[in-house]
RNA sequence: GCGCCCGUAGCUCAGUCGGAUAGAGCACCAGAUUCCUAAUCUGGGGGUCAGAGGUUCGAAUCCUCUCGGGCGCGCCA
């Protein structure tokens, strides 16, 4: 709706010469804005304000220019100047009529854009390490990003959703070597469990669930005989040694194949579990397949090309402090081993070569180390420095009974994503994930999650939605109907002020998806959708719809109709159900 | 020590590209239902936008510094 006042203004402004040249530059649709005071009209501009300084004219003298310029529309009731200069406009009841009509018709399709060819975007999302459940940090990532990428292509982008899984490297091997070692240890072969290996009770599992055939039984001497012991300072040789020791047993086939399945089941378990949270990706992309590919050593003769490699004490380092990082970085390690960095811009490479325009990374707020360095990785590969874009987001802290809630993978005492779903349902979850903004931490409360009460934002929205449904209903059950055509003519009967104010918020929507769209920032759309519920429990409760006159019957029936239809869209994009009943 | 994020009502947080009198929920107080679901609604009190400078017609918003909190700073992943 907002188009129709710029559109206004752009006319007029080029109707004036004198103004249109200082107006060049200027973005005209970004001077438009909501009021937030229906004193203040519908939409203001401030324009003449910010075109006071080059047109060297008061605010007040090219607002009444404007003004005059701007001619007679059926969309404008009334134009005031204001304050220092703003332009008010207050638009005509015909145009809030034709917005209604517009949900009605686009149905699902109202306050999405047409689609784009470009920019073709690639969503990276969650990729959490393949070594154990998702916990409820991973859910933040993961509604934060499902729902991004919703407003993505709302907006019309095509989106690709990718999770990129780290099945190679050293946590790998540790998570090969866990789950060895659970196997021998349910064959009466115990070995003395090493600190930084993996102690959740879902090893066990896996340990009794592989294929172990053709993979020989040992003695707990031939584990352990030479390894270091198995203390504080001794931990990471500790583990890397038990790796070691199972590939000289059981050969790289047989560590390999326990490796594989362990971390296969692991993977298997995040993607059901995602699935079921709603969170959908177009690929899994595996780590292994990029260094099977070759693709790190693509990347880096890449890099050795443009001269952006050298080498210093025996490893190959890349010159990370060029592109405005703190250090240079080690790419081959003097041992011959490719770093995780390597195997990172070389990931981040592929994607770009994949086609794809504009990369998006959303990482826990822990890594936000890397973006520097993988964006100079991209620069130096002779890509722009804004084809990455890195959305972090930050931690989230459970509440229970007022109490705070501990949580970590290794020690095998987190609280998973299952969990935290089976008690507070997938609805309430998806929304309370996203109700902050991602760079703000996040207390997740369970007792408010749970509660069935107006406590409980998601189900204030929801019930807005089972409401028109439930008016429908009774609709039926009185006999009588709804004739949507005849609604359309009677728009003119709706002259209640709660009337306007649902319409004018409901005309917002699509404003409001682009916004939160464009500054990857769900959180607006929440808001909004607070919002429109707010003012459609204000309205249920002052003025009954099912009323004997059919004609203003029909048009309140339109009115909260097109509701319904944008709470069902905007749940729909964070992907939170709209029960017809609750 | 250096870098990134954050600091807004008692609590949890919105606040778009700098715009008009800084908002919402919870909590607290007072009310509303013979009527479409009370999982609802109405009204009220509550603010040094961490602090200090600066930029300008105008700053919660941009810049600098200080204070406070979180995270990160490996030839780990």
């Amino acid at each position: 709706m907002k188009h129709i006042v710029a559109e206004l203004v752009q006319t007029a402004l080029s109707r004036l010469p004198e103004l249109s040249e200082a107006a060049a530059d200027l973005a005209i649709e970004g001077t438009v804005e909501r009021t937030r005071d229906a004193s203040h009209g519908d939409f203001a501009s401030n324009v003449a304000m910010r075109l006071a300084k080059p047109a060297r004219r008061s605010p007040r003298d090219i607002a009444a220019a404007i003004v005059e310029a701007l001619g007679d529309s059926p969309d404008v009731d009334k134009v005031e100047i204001a304050g220092p200069g703003f332009i008010n406009f207050y638009l005509s009841p015909a145009a809030f009529h034709a917005e209604l009509e517009a949900i009605l018709t686009a149905g699902e399709r109202y306050g999405r854009q047409a689609s784009k060819e470009h920019p073709r975007i690639l969503l990276e999302f969650v990729s959490a390490n393949p070594t154990g459940p998702l916990h409820v940090g991973h859910g933040r990532g993961a509604s934060y990003g499902a729902t991004v990428g919703n407003l993505l292509e709302a907006v019309g982008y095509p989106v690709h959703r990718e999770y990129y899984v780290n099945d190679a490297g050293r946590q790998m091997d540790i998570l090969g070597a866990s789950v060895w070692l659970r196997w021998l240890e349910a064959n009466g072969v115990d070995v003395d469990f090493p600190q930084g290996g993996y102690r959740g009770a879902y090893i066990r599992e896996i340990a009794a669930a592989i294929d172990t055939s053709g993979i020989e039984p040992v003695t707990a001497d031939a584990v352990s005989d030479g390894l270091p012991d198995n203390t504080d300072e001794n931990a990471d040789a500790y583990v890397d040694a038990l790796v070691a020791r199972c590939k000289e047993l059981h050969g790289e086939d047989g560590f390999d194949k326990m490796r594989q399945q362990a971390l296969e089941s692991i993977r298997d378990e995040i993607r059901d579990d995602l699935e079921d949270f709603g969170v959908h990706f177009d690929e899994w992309f595996s780590e292994q397949s990029l260094t099977k590919a070759k693709r790190v050593d693509d990347a880096l003769a890449v890099l050795e090309e443009r001269g952006m490699l050298y080498k210093k004490d025996g490893a190959t380092w890349f010159p990370a402090t060029q592109f405005g990082d703190e250090k240079d970085r080690v790419v081959v390690r003097e041992n011959g081993v490719k770093t995780y960095f390597a195997s990172d811009i070389a990931y981040h490479f592929d994607k770009r070569e994949r086609g794809y325009d504009h990369l998006i990374d959303i990482l826990g707020a822990d890594h936000h180390g890397y973006v520097t360095r993988v964006r100079a990785g991209l620069e130096a590969m002779g890509y722009e420095a804004d084809d990455l874009e890195v959305k972090l987001v930050q931690f989230v802290t459970l509440y229970r009974g007022g109490e705070r809630m501990q949580m970590s993978t290794r020690s095998g005492q987190f609280d998973t994503l299952r969990q935290l779903r089976n008690e507070v349902g997938n609805d309430a979850a998806r929304f309370y994930y996203v109700m902050r903004s991602n760079d703000q931490h996040l207390d997740f409360d369970l007792d408010i999650a749970t509660s069935q009460s107006n406590d409980n934002p998601v189900y204030y929205i929801q019930y807005a939605h089972a409401r028109v449904a439930s008016v429908l209903r009774q609709l039926e059950e009185k006999s009588l109907g709804f004739d949507a055509a005849n609604g359309r003519e009677q728009l003119g009967l709706l002259d209640e002020p709660l009337e306007k104010a649902l319409m004018t918020t409901l005309s917002r929507y699509p404003e409001v998806v682009e916004l939160a769209a464009n500054n990857r920032a769900p959180q607006h759309l929440v808001h909004y959708l607070r919002d429109l519920a707010n003012d459609f429990h204000t309205y249920y409760n002052a003025h009954a719809f099912i009323v004997d006159e059919a004609a203003l019957r029909d048009a309140r029936l339109y009115l909260i109709c097109a509701t319904r239809n944008v709470i069902a869209n905007g749940l729909g994009i964070l992907g939170v159900s709209a029960p017809e009943k609750m």
